[in-house]
DNA sequence: GCCGTTTTCGGCCCGACTGTTTTCAGTCG
C-alpha cells in the first residue's frame, strides 16, 4: 500500500500526543502538529515530491529537521522518533486523548496511577467508580469521561458531510433568529468554509442579551443533551450525535467572533501574529490597540486594519491565501449564478428517476442554457446502460425533444466507462455521434497504482474522451480514492484538453479540493457537473461550486460557465469535429 | 521545532467553561 500524505501526519500528530504526554516542550509538539497539518494540505502525494528531491522546507511549518524526518519515513515507512518516544510511552495511550475531556495531563496522571493503556480499561475503571480514587478525579469528571467514551463509540472519529450538517443547522439558526435582540447569525466553522465534512457547528450570534440566545437554545427540539451552558458560550449535542457551541457576542464584536470560529485555526494564527507585528492584539471581541477597539463589527474592516483585503471563507486555511490578500491578489471566485448548463445528467434510459423530458425542463426552469443526457454506457448492465443501438434511438428522442423545447439545447451524450484495461465501452464510431463524452471508472477500484495510472493514460489517448467523470471514484466518509498517479494524469489530461470534472453529489465532491486545485495547477479546465439522477439532482450543484472555490477556481477555470459557443470551442475537439 | 516588516535568538493565539481547587489547572475550540 502506498505511503498517503494522511498516513505521514498521522505518524507525525500520534508523535506530538506522546510527547505532550511526556511533557514536552509544547512548542516543540504545536511544531509537529502544524507540519502534520501542512502534510495533509499538499495536493502532491509527499512520496513523490521527495522521489523528485523536492526541497520540502519551501512549505510553512517544514523546516530542516521535520524535513529530514518526512524522507526518513519515505525511505523506510516508519518515523523513528516516534519508534523512539514509544518505548517510553505506550504509544496506545494517544488514542484515549480521543476522549472528550480527557487531555495530556489526565491521560499521564491515569497512567500513572493505574497503568492504564487503552480505552476500554478506562472505561472498566470508570464504570467501577475508581477513578476519582485519582486526586483532580470527581464523580463529575468520571461521569464525563463515561460519557466521552460513549460518543466516541457512537460517532466512531466520522466528520458529518456537509450537506447532512447543513439539513441539521438551517433550522436551529431560524429557532436561533426568533430571539428578540438578535442583530445578525451566521454559521461559522468548516461549515462557513464549505469544507466537505464537518466536524461541529459553531453559531455565532449578535445581540445584546447572549443569556436570552441560551435559553432559547437549550429549548431547542433536537437537542440530546446540553454539554456546556454559559451566558456568551454553550455547546449543545444533537439527537444524531453532532456538537453545535452557539456563541453570543455583541455587535460591536461580531465580525471578529465570526472571524475566531470560522479559522481555519492556521489562518487565525497567521492573522494573530500579524497583528502582534503591527502592535496589535487580536481575539474574538475586536482588533485591539492598547484597550481601544480599531476593528471588530464585520470582517472587511478587520482585515483592512491588518493590510489585507477581505478573504473568502473557503480561501482560509493558510495555504497562501494572506500573502495573497496582502498583494490583491486573490482569485475572483467562482458563483453559483455564473454556472450555465450541466453536462452530466442521468434520465429514466439508465438509472435516472426522471424522464428526459423531466429532466430538460427542470435544467430550463433553472435557466440553463444546456443540458447533456450522460446515461450510461453498457458496462454498467446493474443502471441498464445503454446498447449502441439503444444509444442511437435514445439520439433521435433527444433530437427530437431538442427542437420542441425552447430556451434550451440538449446535447447528445453518454457516460462512458473505462474499463480495466484503458479501453472504453463504446466504439468510436458511437462516440463520434455524440456532443459530449464522460468517462468515468466504476468498476475494477483496487487495481495497483500503476495499473490505475496506465489505465486512464490509455483512456485518454481515446480522442473522443473529453471529460474525466468522477476521477477518483471516492465516496466521502465510505470509500478511499483509487490509488492513482493523479498529477501525471492531470498532465495528460491538460495536453489533450480534456476538462476535469468536480462532481458535485454530495456523496463523491470528486475531484476534492486539493485534487482540483492540482488540476488547475497543471492547466487542465475543470467542469462542475451534478451527475444529477434526478431533477432536483441539479440543484447539487451549488455544492460542486463549493469544492471549487476552496480549489481557488475563477469561473473562467470552469467551462460550463461559458456559454454554448464558447463551450464546445473549450471542449476536447474530436477527429473531424 | 519553526520562524523572521523590532530576523538567527527568543518568541510561539487566547479566552470560556468545568470541576476541583479554596485561587486555579486542564481542556476545548
Amino acid at each position: 500500500m502506498t505511503l498517503r500524505n494522511r498516513d505521514i501526519a498521522t505518524l507525525f500528530k500520534r508523535l506530538a500526543d506522546l510527547l505532550e504526554i511526556e511533557g514536552e516542550n509544547p512548542f516543540r509538539i504545536q511544531a509537529y502538529r502544524n507540519a502534520a497539518e501542512t502534510i495533509e494540505g499538499l495536493a502532491a502525494p509527499v512520496t513523490e515530491l521527495v522521489a523528485a528531491e523536492t526541497d520540502l522546507t519551501q512549505y510553512s511549518h517544514i523546516g530542516k529537521d521535520i524535513a529530514e524526518k518526512i524522507e526518513g519515513v519515505v525511505a523506510t515507512g516508519r518515523l523513528a522518533a516516534l519508534d523512539e518516544v514509544a518505548q517510553r510511552v505506550p504509544p496506545e495511550l494517544a488514542d484515549l486523548m480521543g476522549v472528550k475531556g480527557l487531555g495530556p495531563k489526565g491521560v499521564k496522571a491515569l497512567h500513572d496511577h493505574f497503568h492504564i493503556r487503552s480505552v476500554d480499561e478506562l472505561e472498566q475503571l470508570a464504570r467501577e467508580g475508581r477513578v476519582r480514587e485519582l486526586s483532580g478525579f470527581g464523580a463529575k469528571k468520571e461521569a464525563a469521561l463515561l460519557e466521552g467514551i460513549h460518543e466516541l463509540h457512537a460517532r466512531q472519529y466520522q466528520r458529518t458531510p456537509l450537506a447532512e450538517a447543513e439539513a441539521q443547522a438551517e433550522p436551529l439558526r431560524a429557532w436561533l433568529a426568533a430571539v428578540d435582540g438578535v442583530e445578525c447569525i451566521e454559521i461559522a466553522g468548516s461549515y462557513r468554509r464549505r469544507r466537505e465534512t464537518v466536524g461541529d457547528i459553531d453559531i455565532v450570534v449578535a445581540c445584546a442579551d447572549g443569556a436570552a440566545v441560551m435559553e432559547r437554545l437549550v429549548r431547542y427540539d433536537g437537542i440530546e443533551r446540553v454539554a456546556s451552558r454559559g451566558t456568551t458560550r454553550s455547546s449543545v449535542i444533537l439527537a444524531d450525535g453532532l456538537q453545535v457551541d452557539v456563541r453570543a457576542v455583541p455587535t460591536e464584536s461580531f465580525g471578529a467572533a465570526l472571524m475566531y470560529f470560522t479559522g481555519s485555526k492556521q489562518h487565525n494564527v497567521a492573522l494573530r501574529q500579524r497583528a502582534i507585528q503591527r502592535d496589535l492584539k487580536l481575539n474574538e471581541y475586536g482588533l485591539f490597540q492598547g484597550d481601544d477597539a480599531v476593528a471588530g463589527a464585520d470582517e472587511p474592516g478587520i482585515y483592512r486594519q491588518l493590510g489585507l483585503v477581505w478573504i473568502p471563507p473557503e480561501l482560509r486555511g493558510d495555504r497562501g491565501e494572506v500573502e495573497a490578500a496582502e498583494r490583491d491578489h486573490l482569485p475572483a471566485l467562482i458563483e453559483a449564478d455564473a454556472i450555465r448548463g450541466d453536462l452530466h445528467a442521468h434520465t429514466t434510459w439508465s438509472d435516472g428517476r426522471d424522464t428526459l423530458e423531466d429532466m430538460a425542463r427542470g435544467a430550463r426552469a433553472r435557466g440553463y442554457e444546456y443540458l447533456a443526457i450522460t446515461d450510461h454506457g453498457p458496462r454498467v448492465r446493474i443502471a441498464n446502460g445503454l446498447s449502441p443501438e439503444r444509444l442511437q434511438t435514445q439520439a433521435e428522442a433527444i433530437a427530437e425533444l431538442d427542437a420542441s423545447l425552447d430556451g434550451i439545447t440538449l446535447l447528445k451524450g453518454c457516460e462512458v466507462d473505462i474499463l480495466a484495461d484503458g479501453t472504453l465501452d463504446l466504439p468510436d464510431e458511437v462516440l463520434a455521434t455524440l456532443d459530449i463524452v464522460v468517462c468515468s471508472i466504476h468498476y475494477n477500484l483496487r487495481q495497483s497504482r500503476q495499473e490505475q495510472t496506465d489505465r486512464v493514460l490509455r483512456a485518454m489517448e481515446n480522442p473522443y474522451f473529453m471529460i474525466w467523470g468522477h476521477p477518483t471514484a471516492r465516496e466521502v466518509n465510505r470509500r478511499e480514492p483509487i490509488d492513482i498517479d493523479l498529477e501525471r494524469c492531470l498532465e495528460e489530461a491538460a495536453e489533450h484538453g480534456i476538462a476535469i470534472e468536480v462532481s458535485a453529489q454530495p456523496k463523491r465532491l470528486d475531484l476534492n479540493d486539493a485534487g482540483a486545485r492540482l488540476a488547475r495547477e497543471k492547466g487542465c479546465r475543470l467542469v462542475i457537473n451534478t451527475d444529477a439522477h434526478s431533477v432536483g439532482n441539479l440543484d447539487l450543484v451549488r455544492h460542486g461550486v463549493d469544492q471549487a472555490r476552496r480549489a481557488w477556481a475563477e469561473a473562467e477555470d470552469i467551462i460550463n460557465t461559458r456559454g454554448l459557443v464558447e463551450l464546445r470551442k473549450a471542449l476536447r475537439t474530436p477527429p473531424g469535429g
